[in-house]
DNA sequence: GCGACTTTGTGCCTGCGTTCACAAATGGAT
DNA sequence: ATCCATTTGTGAACGCAGGCACAAAGTCGC
């Protein structure tokens, strides 16, 4: 059984991812040290990136499109760093994953960036997408612009509820949950979303994998066992909320801190303040 | 500037993390190594814990409370690692950041545990949570069920559509966004949710941080900019599905591979077959 | 054509998180 | 009461990712 990545972030996460984030989990993606045979030096390349730079990768090309819409050519390491939110030197390693192309003393070409990024995540071509479990959140997911528009097509949609089934949502009819196989298989889903109640959400996986499907995101806050060849990906509300609130108590703790020792300092104890 | 952790985790992490886990992003707590002065040792623990760790903390929170639930009384560190997909040492290392609340040779009761987890996580007194854009996400977010029942409840919601303005979700009325400062401030919002199209997420967001909310939960795909005491943590789905995208890539690829080392040995080349 | 400047790409180092492995501690059996 | 089985808690080693700093490389100006 393969236990599913964090966020890491991390997210991680995720994340960070939560990454993330995550946490960060940082697992490689190369799991063992075997020579590849007939490798090309591409697939070689791919598959040493690091997960948290898969991640950051995509969030370049976001950046990165929106560049090109506004007409920008050119761009510097140093710009996407700053427009991306991290540091320069990663920028530019994490780009050094996909390879050489910037010009030195110049920048990257932005459309040129945008192509070889796209080809290292495989968005080369479209991931059409199943959504399971269509309540509240399931709706949300079905209606978000924001798949279709970036390769990832919502081209089915399923849940157990018989009243739901037939009525479009988002476009798509929904499907009940016992046409999955057959449905799934006909629309070549890549990806599935599971949107529905904890208690369900390991019976539905189950069901996705049955059906081929191998790459799922998981909105259930339940922990998913698969196969190892199944790629889960967890998106826990409730996990970030907490990880904010962990910070809100850290942040009064040092509040009543630096009160205490504003008090110390007042009651006269003289001078020496310990600098943070 | 703060510069927002990834997920991923890693992503996050959450992030996974993100995550992607943030990805991965292991930013220690404790910014500097100056001695705190006054400070407990409770305090001095909590600072130290890793930003996976705390995400971690979380999802074992979640499975405890699945045990309490079931009336199970004590468990052990492997039985609490293979339910939360762990590796049992370092969920052992996550719980001693929380402190030594085990009994060696049986293992840890449940109910102890989650006192503490909900101590350290700050989650012994609520926190209010205000969602801004009441779209299809933010409608789904007010509905979600998972929040209030986990010591998050939804007291405000904010929409700069004048026409959404009075009406209810979730039961509670929308307010316009103009009103953000002095709602928040009279229901004591401490986590901000931004739900919002991309173009607004970081007006909102300033607008937020005017208001004092110091923790923000960004589902818009854009970067924000804040200043260096609030929390930014971000959900990106599509990113998630990206790294989803980028797996796929990578298992077409080693299938191809692996295509090529079939023939290469139907060839007959002779017997040595890499092992994987 | 040559020099000065800019920016990439990367080797190296540091630091954190993960993992291993074992000593300490506890309960139960004999 | 002592011993054995079990499980925690943690010191130490390891490995990966992040950040620095510089050499390589290319552009622009003269």
């Amino acid at each position: 059984m393969a236990v599913q990545r964090g966020r890491g972030r991390d997210g991680t996460p995720n994340s960070p991812a939560d990454a993330v984030t995550e946490p960060i989990p940082a697992v490689r993606v190369n799991g063992n040290g075997a020579p590849t045979p007939g490798g090309r030096d591409v697939r070689e390349r791919a598959r040493a990136i690091p997960e948290a730079a898969v991640a950051r990768l995509a969030v370049y090309l976001r950046v990165l499109s929106g560049m090109a819409e506004q007409g920008v050519g050119t761009i510097s390491s140093e710009e996407l760093s700053v427009a991306s939110g991290v540091n320069s030197a990663k920028l530019r390693k994490d780009l050094s994953y996909v390879g050489s192309y910037g010009t030195r003393g110049v920048g990257y070409e932005v459309a040129v960036l945008i192509e070889e990024i796209e080809r290292i995540l495989g968005l080369t071509r479209n991931h059409s997408v199943a959504v399971v479990g269509i309540g509240n959140l399931g709706h949300a997911l079905a209606n978000y612009g924001g798949f279709p528009s970036r390769g990832f097509p919502v081209v089915a949609l399923f849940d157990v509820d018989e009243d739901l089934v037939g009525i479009p949502v988002g476009g798509i009819p929904v499907n009940h949950i016992d046409e999955i196989g057959t449905v799934c298989a006909a629309r070549d889903v890549s990806i599935g979303v599971i949107a529905t109640p904890p208690p369900a959400a390991q019976a539905v996986c189950d069901r996705l994998v049955s059906a081929g499907v191998r790459c799922i995101l998981n909105f259930a806050p339940v922990v998913l066992q698969v196969p190892d060849d199944v790629e889960v990906r967890k998106v826990d509300l409730a996990v970030e909320m907490q990880i904010l609130s962990f910070h809100v108590a850290r942040r009064a703790d040092e509040a009543s801190a630096a009160e205490m020792n504003d008090t110390a300092e007042v009651a006269g104890v003289d001078g020496m303040v310990i600098p943070r």
